[in-house]
DNA sequence: TTCAATACGTTATAGCATAACATCGCCGCA
DNA sequence: TGCGGCGATGTTATGCTATAACGTATTGAA
């Protein structure tokens, strides 16, 4: 089922596109496969939706997945999440879900503070298959 | 500099070409750096490469990093590390260090626990500046 | 108006990964 | 000894992911 966030107004022509295109989908989509569902709004080249991904990505509003060469849709209505997000990404079904955890976040800091290591951005996504997956699965 | 593992004797011939070639590298390899590497060594396809890959990841003597599209020896000398692994890459060498982080693990577990999600696999990847590049950048 | 910054469009190319098919070598076993 | 299975290998072709390099257009502030 599709989300149901407002796109920010500010957005160009493009990235609202790839936006709306992000929002609609269940699961995380490829750049290809945005390109694929605009070409009828006339987007022709993939540059076009990756410099769109990049601005949304920078801006919060959508997410890269790293271990699917995907992109996802926030998931928080406001976009206000700060710092570490994790992704559980279900292997059966597709879906993502997303989560933070303070705890998580502390340890990693207090790890990166130890070694001097200074942190700019932390990838954590987990593989695995969702509830109603592993149910189907049984 | 280069690490210093034993490379186990039951590997077979490209499978040891490759892991001589990750072992003998500071930082993570491309398959495709791989297999400029080895070309000496006989190698012609990116098959080649991918296949001893999987092999040696399955067997946990190296890692792929999602973030980069590359790979790692594994760090851990008898190659004993179980569960979740978190790595820290230096954008600045290209250095790649490997901890673990038993709290990081339960929590993640609690919260599988609690959704029903059976993880299979969990990535987790911090991008950042190691001690000595912070320094040099100051 | 002029300039700078940002977005856009297009073509070409680079980089990462796997499909499909044939062959080879090793090992267990009749 | 010879058969048969299995995993590793070799090779060609192809598909997917991402960016370089160029030029134009739009916007907005001094």
């Amino acid at each position: 089922m599709a989300h149901s966030h407002d796109v920010p107004a500010d957005l160009t022509r493009n990235q609202g596109l790839v936006m709306g295109a992000l929002n609609h989908s269940v699961g995380p989509l490829s750049a290809y496969d945005i390109l694929d569902k605009l070409r009828a709004d006339g987007l022709r080249a993939p540059l076009q939706v990756y410099r769109a991904l990049d601005k949304l990505v920078e801006r919060g509003l959508a997410h890269r997945l790293e271990s699917l060469n995907a992109f996802v849709a926030c998931a928080d209505e406001h976009c206000h999440r700060k710092g570490l997000i994790a992704f559980a990404i279900c292997e059966g079904c597709g879906k993502v879900d997303e989560f933070a955890d303070a705890v998580i976040e502390e340890r990693l800091g207090d790890w990166a503070q130890a070694k001097g290591f200074k942190v700019e951005r932390t990838t954590m996504e987990i593989r695995g298959k969702c509830e109603v997956c592993v149910a189907q699965a049984a």
